[in-house]
DNA sequence: TCCATAAATTATGAGTCCCGTACTATATGA
DNA sequence: TCATATAGTACGGGACTCATAATTTATGGA
């Protein structure tokens, strides 16, 4: 790594190039972690990623939205639906208003499994975390927080070009 | 969300949670963001990861090497190599040493192709990133940094497990 | 009310993909 | 030299994703 100081522009430059590169890596990381994670659950990375959404959702969705979260066909939800039905990790809820629309429930039984495979990552992150003051923590979690919306206009940059 | 006051401990725990969540979606983000980007290169998303890898591992890789490396089966990457380098994005070379072994080279020519469609997500991060003062930076990059590497040993104590 | 149109989801079929196994070629060590 | 181990790949089975079409239900105008 070339050598560059503090208050040069090309150490901030450098500083921003290596958040980036280390954004990608973690990413790298963690599919690797969902992957693992996954296969002791006998649930596929798309499946996983489907649950993981559905969780991080505020309220509960239909199969159109989402498909449109995950990046996947409608047609293809129907598939990933089915298995996650049948392994008993969601059901299918008929809306009372509109009955062609479904919503997905998630059944909360399973929890606690994943929350068990996700604990080596989630203690680890404890440490790190540990080693920063409350106003530290805030700076990252304003961070990070920018960074997905930032991902997030990027990906509907795309949404709407096509 | 709760109210909770600077200076509690409960405080302090929630952040941390937020910057756990806000991972959460962020892999979720970026993970979409791929897809997008390589529905327009005709990439798979593991083709494209496999890419990711490729790019970011510091020297030349082995099928192998990036097997493990990228969660596949080994077989699975002959199919991904004959197709990536059907399209011209990498080249086998026989090493000399060793005439079993295999190492893959990424061919230049297209990363201009994809440095473009990354242009919205890295544009869009370099606006977070202008927010920050260089000490800022260097704080977030060490986190994430070290993120990576709580990520990287909760994935290899699922490989010694097995 | 009745009918045409739209919307949400799912059934179907075609094409593709991933993985386990087995095979080939090469290297290593006794 | 020969047995064993290793790296990569061919092959076949099973599963998956997607585009299209079908089904069911909602909506709005005549």
């Amino acid at each position: 790594m070339e050598q560059t100081q503090p208050g040069d522009a090309r150490h901030r430059r450098r500083t921003g190039n290596d958040i980036k590169a280390g954004i990608r890596d973690l990413r790298i990381q963690l599919a690797l972690l969902n992957h693992q994670v996954g296969s002791r659950l006998a649930l596929k990375d798309v499946d996983l990623d489907c649950l993981d959404v559905l969780t991080r959702s505020s309220g509960p969705l239909t199969p159109s939205a989402l498909a449109r979260r995950a990046g996947l066909h409608p047609a293809t939800l129907t598939g990933i639906l089915d298995r996650l039905e049948r392994a008993g990790w969601i059901v299918r809820d008929r809306a009372a208003t509109d009955r062609r629309s479904v919503t997905i429930r998630l059944l909360p039984d399973r929890g606690v499994e994943v929350f068990r495979l996700y604990q080596p990552m989630l203690g680890a992150m404890d440490e790190v975390l540990a080693d920063y003051t409350e106003e530290e923590l805030e700076l990252i979690a304003g961070f990070v927080q920018r960074t997905v919306e930032a991902g997030r206009t990027a990906v509907s940059s795309f949404d709407q070009e096509s």
